[in-house]
DNA sequence: CATAATAGTTTCTTTTAGGTAACTAGTAAC
DNA sequence: GTTACTAGTTACCTAAAAGAAACTATTATG
C-alpha cells in the first residue's frame, strides 16, 4: 500500500499518480472478459487450451468476443497463440510470463467476489 | 492463491467457481469509473469530499457519470452520502468499512499499472 | 438584478460493447 | 455427398456506456 505522507499536497499528488496507473491497468485489462480469460488460462497453465474449449468453459462468451479479446491480449503480450499442425487444425493458447503478473489482480477479485457473495447471502 | 489439487476434475470445478466469483466482483466493481472513485475516496478517508472536488480531481469524469456511479456504489454499501447543511449545500461522500475491503483490488491494479508503464517505456 | 458557487438532472448524441446467426475453409468419418 | 469437427470471420442489430452542453434549484455576494 502507498505510504501516507504527512504533507497533504504530496499525498494528493501521489493519489493522482495512482489513479493514472490504475487507468493504465484498466485500459489494458478492463472490460467484461479479459481478466476472466487470463484467470482461466492461468488456472490451466499446464494444459493445452483450444479456442472451442475456452468458449465452452468461460460461461457466456461468444466466439466473436473471445476472438477479439484474445487478439487484444496477444497484442499486449499477455498470452501467446500457437497454431498446431493437427487434423482438424487446433490453436493452443497460453498465458505468458508477463501475463502471469496479472495473477495478483485476478486473485483479489476472486477473493472479493467470494466474500461479497457471503455478505449478500447473510444479509437476506 | 487457490490450492492446486491433484485431481483434474476438482481443479476445473474450482476454476469455474473462481470465474463465477470474479464475475460477481466485476458486476459490482467493473466499468470505467467505480474502482477509480473507490481508490480516490480511500486515499482521502480523513477528509470531507464533495461532489465538485471529486469531479475536478478524478480526471475525465463528467457530472453525469460521477452522479450515476456514486449512486451505484451507495446502493452496494461501498460508500455513504451525507448532505451537509451549509450554504450553498454540500454533500460529503466517504468510503464505508465494507468499501475499504476493495482496497486490495485497487492496490494490485495500481501496482500492475506502474509496472506496466515501466515495461512499455523500456521496450521503446 | 447579475454573477457565482454547490449539486446535481436532463436532453441529445455518439461510441463502444456485445449478442445472434450465418458463413468460410480445411479435413475426416460415414 | 452429407455430417461434423476445428477456428474463427462477417454482417446485422440492440443495448449500454459515455460525453457535451444546457438546465434546475438554492443561496450568497456585489
Amino acid at each position: 500500500m502507498a505510504k501516507i505522507k504527512r504533507d497533504g499536497i504530496l499525498r494528493e499528488a501521489n493519489c493522482t499518480e495512482e489513479l493514472l496507473a490504475m487507468r493504465d491497468s484498466l485500459d489494458v485489462l478492463g472490460g467484461k472478459w479479459k481478466l476472466m480469460i487470463l484467470r482461466f488460462l492461468t488456472n490451466r497453465t499446464h494444459q493445452i487450451i483450444h479456442f472451442k474449449k475456452m468458449q465452452r468453459e468461460i460461461e457466456g462468451i461468444s466466439a466473436k468476443m473471445l476472438s477479439k479479446e484474445l487478439k487484444d491480449l496477444e497484442v499486449n503480450l499477455l498470452i501467446t497463440r500457437v497454431v498446431q499442425d493437427t487434423r482438424p487444425i487446433t490453436v493452443a493458447y497460453s498465458v505468458t510470463e508477463y501475463g502471469k503478473s496479472v495473477l495478483p489482480v485476478t486473485e483479489t477479485l476472486v477473493q472479493w467476489g467470494l466474500n461479497h457473495r457471503e455478505k449478500i447471502i447473510e444479509s437476506v
